[in-house]
DNA sequence: CTGAAAGCGCTAACAC
DNA sequence: GTGTTAGCGCTTTCAG
């Protein structure tokens, strides 16, 4: 209505409404304490004004910023990409909002500790664990009720509220399928891991081997890069091997994607020439000719747990309390990418 | 350090520093104006108190919250969060903090509008082209200085600062390419599109296809919904065809996608059977097999465009101002899914 | 060049 | 059930 008066306020409402600014307040966070009377003036008057309130100066008053800061290492990765989706979501019916963060230069914890020093976000969800862990303590939020829930699967045992995937199981899931199928001679594409932390995916991998009495050999394992460049990049070196793995598990299916697409270029078929197999199941992986068997990963539920954890401990008393662990399923998906070892 | 203390403020490094907290704030925010000898006072104290500036009382102060919100349609579409990727990197080098919104509920402005009115973001960054125009001109930001970016393909004459792909042409290319290998039955998946606005896409569609004297047949036009799904129904529908096209233009890749993997089900081949063009040029397009003939969309540089122009109105004079169209340029990437029709 | 003081819009004691 | 008042942490006149 009044395109030029200045957005209202509180006091506009409360003069309206012929009520103080103290009652307006208390109708809009806690109706029942308001007499039935007063509340639909208010109301009345909130309509006629075109009052909302203004986050900031509640956010100074409380204390409390309603958002919450979710870090991830590759937006552009559809399997983190869902992952954001489903926070988004959920942290949106809660009433919070959320900010993204990304590696500032150098030091990536660097941006991480300006959001929170500066009281933009009351929370972190934090998907990258390519960060620092040492670093991390440094975080203001470490201490007391530690709103900062951890999602990836690399820390199995830091002392901090995680909602990971049974990672090691999958992996042994996922060799456990290829050795099913007859193969010996069996690689990997190793995920990317944090710094001196030891990979529970590669433990995995190497468990089930050891389990089946197949040996290691390191020619046949690769460093990848959660991405398509690291699959092409150990294509190119599994095509220039003498003697070459039947089988490859891949750490992620970007990775297989990139293996199997530069294998092809060289005349190498997939399942005919050697099995892939990847892991997360990512929308496309389905649709992929060969379609990719893969480990699925529950890319949305670890979003919403992940979310729900957080705002309950936001939410929730303050104080010491132990660790919050949730562990999710990954489930195989057999496709066509996968079968016997060549003759 | 102090461990039990609150965070510190203005106050305790002004206490500190021995100066008031006027001081500080213009150390702080405008170096020069204060003498070289304080200053150098003042840095210290902020060292020694641990101090960092309350971004919420700055924002009630100034009446800026240094945020902007980005509204996606689909935050798991590789093309959108790509997008995104961009855009948290350059807003964050310019101090400002990204939000992510969704939609809420069915009226999916409500969101939106939301945010700005309780003040917790400066300017808005639109992608989302399928939100009604209409209630788009009651978001306060339309009025005056205009903090809105609008970024999509289907209101080419909307008095809005934009940014956008040369649609019909792209969408020319590509037909045109398929007309160039020699086919003249050539049908397309519709893109979704802004209610009530002419589709861009499908426009340059008919332009091609009339310009080649080719008619364009209601049975071999199919409604997409930008997604695999839309694909996978495209091709039932063409399957259970009488007379089929020899060539399909999808409005993005993930259609091609869906399209080229139910037809393969099927035992129908691409290219040999029906050649596929898709839009967008997303990560996995050349390494699919077969490789993905597509319209390269700048994404990257859409978002970096899209940001800096919002940022420049943010910060820079109020007032009325004709309307800034950026214009992005696609490409024809010519790969394997698109061939000569069959004999 | 610096300090005092006001106030951004809101909520929470504390009165009545 | 409602009003008064103070203050969250910051910036910005206005004096000096």
């Amino acid at each position: 209505m009044n395109e030029f008066k200045k957005t209202p306020t509180i006091q506009d409402v409360a003069r309206v409404a012929q009520v103080s600014s103290a009652t307006v307040s208390r109708a809009l966070t806690s109706p029942e304490r308001v007499s039935e009377a007063t509340r639909e003036r208010i109301t009345e008057a909130v309509l006629a004004t075109g009052y909302t309130v203004n986050q900031m100066a509640r956010s100074l008053r409380l204390r409390a910023a309603k958002t919450i800061l979710i870090a991830i290492p590759n937006i552009g990765n559809p399997f983190y990409s869902t992952i954001l989706d489903a926070v988004v979501q959920d942290a949106a019916e809660r009433g919070y909002g959320v900010l993204v963060a990304n590696r500032l230069g150098g030091d990536p914890t660097r941006g991480l500790k300006d959001y929170f020093y500066s009281n933009r976000a009351d929370g972190l969800l934090l998907f990258d664990a390519s960060l620092d862990l040492e670093a991390l303590q440094d975080l203001p939020l470490v201490r007391g009720n530690r709103p900062l829930v951890l999602s990836c699967d690399d820390i199995p045992d830091a002392p901090l509220d995680m909602v990971m995937t049974d990672n090691r199981e999958a992996v042994e899931t996922a060799v456990q399928h290829l050795i099913g199928l007859g193969h010996t001679k069996i690689g990997t594409v190793r995920s990317r891991t944090t710094p001196n932390v030891p990979s529970e995916r590669h433990a995995g991998f190497e468990l089930a081997m050891q389990r089946a009495g197949l040996p290691i050999r390191q020619e046949w394992v690769w460093q990848g890069d959660h991405a398509i460049a690291g699959g092409i990049a150990a294509a190119e070196s599994w095509l220039a091997l003498d003697e070459r793995p039947t089988a490859l598990f891949c750490g992620n299916d970007e990775t297989a994607i990139g293996f199997i697409s530069r294998l092809r270029r060289a005349g190498v078929e997939c399942p005919r020439d050697v099995s892939v197999i990847g892991f997360d199941d990512i929308a496309v992986a389905e649709h992929l000719s060969p379609a990719l068997t893969t480990m699925r990963q529950p890319r949305h539920q670890m979003g919403k747990v992940a979310t729900a954890l957080l705002l309950d401990i936001l939410e929730g008393p303050a104080g010491e309390r132990p660790p919050i662990r949730h562990v999710l399923k990954s489930e195989l998906v057999i496709r066509t990418s996968t079968s016997a070892p060549p003759a």
